[in-house]
DNA sequence: CCGCTATCACTACAATTGTAGTTGCTTGCA
DNA sequence: TGCAAGCAACTACAATTGTAGTGATAGCGG
């Protein structure tokens, strides 16, 4: 299964994780509280979900609690939810996903330096 | 409701009506077949969740049958995803989302000469 | 005039997602 | 040393999605 599909409350998740790993399922909900306000126990199902997908791992820590951790890279799911995404709205193309988001995005100068630079060096490569 | 959720067989069908509109249930099952092979009351289904939220309108061609056509632009629809993807994926920021795009994709020369102008277009505007 | 075929409008139903609640076990603390 | 509080495992339940099937209707072709 080389990318699970992680639904959009999952993602909340997945990033708590690959911000900061090992956290008990409390943590995680302390973590997200702010944003979320989710219940504990909806933290934990979805912790349940994503290990189940095997986007998680599971662990202990010091104190026996069971604690969770990435499973997967995010870069790895990123570029699969990307891959699915350009495939969806852009007929798979990467170019037009370009131009789209290059036109329809305010971008300061220092930021199209650098894409410009990125894209030369996508070129050799 | 400025643009409705609309799912991934959905698209489907809105692609092909904005390929080419207006067309009847049937004729959008035909046209669909090829890549999809859905019996034609799933396409029927699909046509009525779409109407429902307001994605197509509906009209009559000469015989008296219904067809559908799109009462969103393919635009407006593609930005709203695409905002809600950058939002789950890279936290509402254009920039790592098009160097990850950027860094990810093969690209032509050529391509990459029309991003790199795109990019400029985008600063003058 | 009558049945076959195309259309429509409903209904079906399992899987996934969002969001919890309930129950049972454990364990540190008063 | 019994109880409140944390943790784990299940269960709940409505909405959305994917993928059709069924039943009513109605017009065309014989």
């Amino acid at each position: 299964m080389p990318a699970p599909d992680i639904a959009e409350s999952e993602w909340s998740i997945m990033e708590a994780l690959w911000e900061s790993a090992p956290q008990t399922a409390s943590e995680v909900t302390k973590t997200l509280r702010p944003t979320t306000n989710w219940a504990e126990n909806t933290v934990r199902t979805l912790l349940t979900r994503l290990v189940d997908k095997g986007a998680l791992k599971t662990g202990e820590n010091a104190s026996g609690t069971r604690t969770f951790l990435p499973a997967l890279k995010r870069e790895a799911c990123v570029r699969a939810e990307g891959e699915s995404f350009m495939q969806r709205m852009f007929g798979g193309a990467a170019k037009p996903l370009l131009v789209h988001f290059a036109q329809h995005s305010k971008l300061t100068a220092e930021e199209v330096r650098e894409l410009k630079k990125i894209l030369d060096q996508n070129l050799n490569s």
